[in-house]
DNA sequence: CCATGCGCTGAC
DNA sequence: GTCAGCGCATGG
């Protein structure tokens, strides 16, 4: 199968999206290895998303039922350590002191230590102080670079009540959201000095905050003056401060998995430590899953938070685990890539599963490359399997593949065998017959059809065959071996057949076979009649061009491997399309022309006169052409298939009666607006009751002709 | 050309 | 849930 590989934000535009081929079991890391080779984007920095969910190792793109022609988002990871280039520089302590070196120690008429300068004439507002916050402010410490300016010599003095007046500038502890608690120090400019509160100003770094009221009780400081370097450094009083963490109480001789590393709880080299960006968790970078050395860019997740771990799926998402694991003692065949094992992309929701007859919108001579595009059109479900039916009912279409040997096809008559006989063990699809076959299963569904007594004994011969129910007949490329009337290529609706008789007989195997004569009973002409047509095949989505990348990348190994080319290929490839180019004249859909009944029945549908306008204006290409429009105008706004039942409100918006009551039931007593023009229809409790004046049955008699068997299902 | 292995869908 | 079944791509 092919999938494409999106990544908007490559600057190489080409790389923007590839189509890759591969087989449905590829596990990811392989994917990873496919979408460098793209992309040049390396597996340990590629994120692949499909759906929402991460692809990640340990599964297969089956694991993710991803479909043929999916898009998978490319997004980059941030690299952990281990996937880091030996050559990339790393930020380490040792580096950050290097950088220092450039500079010089100066002596300060004012502090002591740790003081340096840039250049050799700086002065001393420009002098670079090491500063080191005091233990028992910030229990985690570090160092930081300031300048004179804003450094403030550590408090000392704690004023009495008496000492203080109003103009006077003091700090004391504040808690701006919680005036009860401990908070931090701020300044306050004093306003009142009250005989339990003091009120004021409290200068914050951005700002202020007036008329705060802090008890009296609390301490009051001086604010302490650069001065020439004293030679009694005073005691320096400890400030009262609320714990940060409640835990540990701020104990650095406590390891703290709340308030430090989660992971091993130490309070070591604390500016190494990350928060996780969803459950606020600290991470050394060392402890980190992976490890990494530096800090990374943007977001970043711990491990449990992470979603490509497949634990962290959502329930009802959950990843199941393949029955089967691709088997490696295959010789490294990649087995499963056929379209065959690929799921169907989309699926014709207007006939139900067990709908008899013609499929709307398919004309007589539709091909399709793959069994899978029949399946998806509704005209023959089954991916494998030659007849389509149920037991209890009867069979609803049959393909004829050339698969057995006693199959005899005359066009418009052919001989039909029935399923069955065949040991298919081993995981076989086909084999010679081994045993008889018995009328059970679809074999007795496809004899339901003849117009005759089940007779599963003798079998039986219908009375009046045109009164049977009718069956949809594909030809496959295959039967081309034994018959005439096979399509070239893919696979082809030859319309409607009936069964005449079916019996029991001794195949050339020699075990006993069901056979059924089925008999063309269709108002339009077959492919091989005078008038009939055979349309271009449908291919899959994108397939063309995935093939034909596929081949330019098989062309280019060849190129690697230095393998001569042939000339006269491609000689070949360019004659076959000149040639193909001078004989297909392409057949288009002729116009489609609605029968009496289903014109009557759009007319009368007066409501919707515009919309089955539009419709019949384009029946003029074709009957597809013209059905695909009556299901993109008649579309409930809801449930976004064509309506059921249908409701044509005031704008003329036709909604399912069903999906209508179902959106009124949220409203309750609110005003119920018009879901397309926002025009209030009424209270909702009353128009519950109010909505069947609008059914349209007129409209709904249209569809009933136009699709026959719709809501069945 | 043929044998082979795979997953799919629908019936039961 | 299990099983049957007129496909598909691969590689000898």
């Amino acid at each position: 199968m092919y999938i494409r590989v999106s990544a908007t934000w490559l600057e190489d535009k080409e790389r923007h999206e590839s189509l890759l081929s591969l087989p449905q079991t590829t596990p990811i890391e392989d994917l990873r290895k496919m979408v460098q080779e793209k992309t040049g984007v390396d597996p340990g920095q590629q994120r692949l998303f499909y759906r929402g969910k991460e692809l990640c190792e340990g599964h297969i793109l089956n694991d993710y039922s991803v479909l043929p022609n999916d898009v998978i988002l490319l997004a980059k990871r941030i690299i952990p350590v281990e996937d880091k280039q030996d050559d990339e520089p790393i930020l380490t302590k040792e580096s950050q002191a290097e950088e220092g070196d450039k500079l010089i120690p100066a002596k300060s008429e004012y502090y002591s230590t740790g003081i340096f300068k840039n250049e050799e004439e700086a002065l001393e507002e420009d002098f670079i102080f090491k500063v080191k916050r005091a233990e028992h402010v910030f229990p985690l410490q570090y160092e930081m670079d300031v300048k004179f300016k804003d450094i403030r010599p550590a408090s000392y003095y704690i004023y009495k009540i008496s000492e203080l007046e109003p103009g006077m500038t003091v700090l004391t502890n504040c808690n701006i959201d919680s005036p009860n608690e401990l908070g931090d120090w701020y300044d306050l400019l004093i306003e009142k000095i009250g005989r339990t509160r003091i009120s004021g100003t409290v200068v914050m770094g951005n700002g202020s905050v007036e008329n705060f009221d802090v008890k009296s009780n609390q301490e009051f400081m001086r604010i302490e003056k650069a001065d020439i370097r004293r030679e009694h450094i005073p005691k320096i009083h400890k400030r009262k401060y609320p714990y940060l963490c409640k835990i540990c109480k701020d104990n650095l001789e406590v390891e703290c998995k709340i308030c430090s590393c989660s992971m091993c709880g130490g309070k070591d080299d604390w500016d190494q430590i990350l928060l996780c960006d969803e459950c606020d968790k600290g991470f050394h970078l060392s402890c980190a899953d992976p490890p990494m050395k530096t800090v990374p860019d943007g977001d970043w997740y711990c491990s449990s938070c992470r979603t490509d771990t497949s634990e962290i799926v959502q329930p009802g998402q959950k990843l199941k685990i393949t029955k089967k694991k691709p088997s490696m003692n295959t010789k490294k065949r990649n087995w499963g890539t056929g379209m065959a094992c690929v799921g169907v992309q989309e699926r014709n929701d207007i006939v139900p599963k067990n709908h008899v007859g013609p499929v709307p919108g398919i004309e007589v001579g539709t091909c399709w490359k793959f069994r899978a595009g029949v399946a998806s059109a509704g005209v023959h479900r089954p991916m494998v399997a030659g007849i389509h039916g149920q037991s209890s009912d009867c069979a609803y279409s049959v393909v004829l593949s050339g698969g057995y040997e006693d199959d005899v096809d005359n066009g418009n008559e052919f001989y039909y065998t029935g399923a069955g006989g065949r040991d298919l063990k081993g995981n076989k699809r086909t084999n010679k017959q081994c045993f008889d076959q018995t009328l059970t299963r679809t074999n007795r569904a496809l004899a339901s059809n003849c117009y005759a007594k089940l007779n599963s004994r003798e079998g039986a011969t219908s009375t009046d065959w045109k009164k049977g129910q009718p069956v949809r007949v594909v030809r496959s490329y295959k039967l081309g071996k034994h018959s005439e009337y096979a399509p070239k290529e893919g696979f082809r609706y030859d319309g409607t057949y009936k069964v005449v008789k079916y019996f029991q007989q001794r195949g050339q195997s020699g075990h006993m076979v069901w056979r059924y004569l089925l008999r063309r009973d269709d108002p339009a002409p077959a492919p091989w009649e005078e008038g009939g047509q055979t349309f271009d095949i449908i291919y899959p989505e994108n397939y063309l061009e995935s093939q034909e990348e596929k081949k330019r990348m098989e062309e280019e190994k060849i190129k690697i491997k230095g393998a001569p080319k042939n000339p006269q290929e491609k000689r070949k490839r360019t004659s076959d399309s000149t040639d193909s180019d001078v004989t297909a004249k392409k057949p288009k859909y002729s116009a489609y022309k609605l029968n009496s009944t289903a014109l009557k029945a759009i007319n009368d549908d007066t409501v919707n006169k515009q919309l089955w306008l539009e419709c019949q204006e384009v029946a003029q290409e074709g009957q597809k052409k013209f059905t695909d429009k009556v299901k993109e105008a008649f579309i409930c706004i809801i449930c976004r298939s064509l309506v059921y039942d249908p409701v044509t409100l005031k704008c003329s918006l036709n909604i399912c009666l069903r999906c209508l009551k179902d959106s009124l039931k949220h409203c309750d007593t609110e005003d119920f607006h018009c879901p397309h023009c926002r025009e209030i229809l009424g209270k909702a409790v009353t128009f519950v009751e109010k909505v069947q004046e609008f059914r349209n049955d007129k409209l709904k008699t249209a569809l009933n002709i136009l699709f026959p068997g719709y809501g069945k299902a």
